[in-house]
RNA sequence: GGCGACGUGGCCGAGGGGUUAGGCAAGGGUCUGCAAAACCCUGUACAGCGGUUCGAGUCCGCUCGUCGCCUCCA
């Protein structure tokens, strides 16, 4: 194999890609901005919850330790959280009054809901866990203590309505998103309602007064709760300390959200808060922007789900694969072929996958014939991924060792079988589009788990396959028109028929 | 208006001064009752106009176009 490529992300601070160098070798800490949980995630947030996956898989599969933090932002998040004052509403009360809201006696049960629901499609995406999943609302003591600091320092101060950060008293503001020149910062905050209180256009809400806001905490400043930017540089510094490696999230959090974090860690302890900024850009679904208004809009289970439950039956996999087919950095289409392209792919490494098992379980002898050629193309993919996440790369080098493979998979001898299957291993490992790794159990249901015309399907194709083998050609081709209607398609093989849901993309 | 990204064959998408990306779709073939899968083969390209260069899809300039953030949103 090829010595461990260097490891290179761009890095929105400087606009350039840099080798991400943690500050302790070997050992990447990392940081990636969750959802707002007030409704299902849709497949957007899930791009970028990839972007921080793929950067966790790339880090580990070149021997690093990683220590992966993303939270849960389950308060604060205001509809109109620009560089302004909290002035607007709190997005779970929002959800709560909805129509989808009705079913939830409070914020908290809607919250702990759309939390439970986030992890079903992290899982069935195949995202791996954090080491950390911290809540907002689980460390308000912290964000006061933090505010408390700020004031403390100088850098925040109270007015009737709330404890604003003072942009003024940070230096480096605007560094990151660009944003640099005060008039560009006030133009940008221009028709926000202002607290009278505030110094600067600028400053932003660190706490909010508010003892009739649904979800309140008692503070040095009575009943309220906290802004939004404040949760995050505390809950990344609670777990991976002052100075961090790198930080993720989507491209829209560069500005205000991102800054304001930047200047609250920043101000509060005198150091570097992170080193390396990674942002995810938005997707675009079929050349336009996915907008519930414009009726492409689509969370995980819109797409997963059985077709019963109002789903279109995509395979989970073929979803991963579909959302990492474009680099995380360059604009992004995702389309209907995508989808059905990435669907044909991880069947066939299904396919492959079995093929290979039932050859090393065979066990015809001989040396290893494929060994050498797939090193090579996992060293290639590994590389691919090292240079800034170039999926496009590093799936077209998979694609090729599956074809290798699938060429081949007549003649391979056992030793040939035990290399492919630790080379699909590997893959598996880096881009997680093969194999599971969480257990059903853990999963939202998908089209293939849970079919509820399974026994029925069945028998109809055990119909089928007598009458084809009583040479019964009409009956069986009947039969199989008659499957299809249900939309099942069959296949027969070596080993039986098998069916599957054709997806109603 | 400010900041930024991008324009590659029917579609999605790498590459990035001289040698095939890859996939999907399409067409042809092998195989199989049918169908599917698999495997083999085939075509079409770098938005436009200038410039630099022995040579530009790749660098520079301009033009046109698309898109994103700054408002909801990852």
């Amino acid at each position: 194999m090829d010595p461990a490529p260097e490891f290179r992300l761009y890095n929105t601070l400087s606009n350039a890609v840099e080798p991400v160098v943690p500050r302790e070798a070997g050992h990447l800490r990392f940081y990636s901005c969750g959802p707002t949980v007030y409704s299902y995630a849709h497949i957007g947030n899930f791009r970028s919850f990839l972007t921080a996956d793929l950067i966790l898989r790339t880090a580990e599969a070149l021997g690093w330790r990683t220590t992966y933090v993303t939270n849960v932002t389950d308060v604060g998040h205001l509809t109109e959280d620009d560089a302004a004052d909290a002035s607007g509403e709190d997005r779970m009360a929002k959800a709560l009054r909805s129509k989808e809201g009705e079913r939830f006696a409070n914020v908290w049960d809607l919250a702990r809901y759309y939390t439970n629901e986030l992890l079903a499609d992290w899982n069935t995406l195949n995202l791996r866990d954090p080491a950390v999943r911290p809540r907002a609302t689980e460390h308000i003591r912290e964000q006061i203590a933090a505010v408390e600091q700020l004031i403390e320092k100088g850098h925040a101060y109270e007015t009737e309505q709330g404890i604003y950060f003072s942009v003024a008293s940070f230096e480096g503001y605007g560094r990151l998103s660009g944003n640099e020149a005060a008039e560009q910062l006030e133009q940008l905050v221009r028709d926000t309602v202002s607290d009278p209180g505030k110094r600067d256009p600028r400053d932003f809400a660190l706490w909010k007064k508010d003892p009739k806001h649904l979800m309140q905490w008692y503070s040095p400043w009575g009943w309220g709760f906290p802004g939004w930017h404040i949760e995050c540089s505390v809950m990344a510094r609670a777990y991976l300390g002052d100075e961090i490696d790198l930080h993720a999230g989507g491209e829209d959090l560069i500005f205000p959200h991102h800054e304001c974090e930047i200047a609250q860690s920043e101000s509060l302890t005198g150091k570097t808060f992170s080193k390396h900024w990674v942002h995810t850009r938005f997707l675009q679904v079929e050349g336009e922007k996915m907008a519930k208004r414009t009726g492409n809009f689509f969370t995980v289970r819109d797409l997963v789900g059985t077709a019963a439950s109002g789903g279109r039956g995509v395979d989970p996999l073929a979803l991963r694969l579909a959302l990492i087919s474009g680099q995380y950095r360059k604009p992004f289409n995702f389309t209907k072929e995508t989808l059905k392209a990435s669907a044909k792919h991880v069947e066939r490494f299904r396919e492959i996958l079995s093929a290979v098992d039932a050859a090393a379980a065979a066990g015809a002898g001989g040396a290893d014939r494929v060994g050498e050629r797939l090193d090579a193309l996992y060293d290639r993919a590994l590389a691919a991924m090292a240079d800034d996440l170039n999926t496009p790369e590093a799936i077209a080098a998979v694609i090729e060792g599956f074809k290798l493979l699938g060429g081949m998979r007549a003649q391979l001898n056992a030793a040939s079988a035990a290399g492919a299957r630790a080379w699909i291993a590997r893959v598996n490992a880096l881009l997680g589009i093969v194999e599971h790794e969480k257990p059903l159990a853990e999963r939202a249901a998908d089209a293939k788990d849970a079919d509820p015309d399974a026994v029925r399907i069945d028998a109809l194709v055990a119909e089928r396959y007598a009458a084809r083998a009583a040479r019964d050609f009409a009956r069986a081709d009947a039969l199989r028109a008659e499957l299809a209607e249900l939309g099942v398609e069959v296949m027969d093989t070596p080993d039986g028929p098998k069916w599957k849901r054709a997806s109603t993309l």
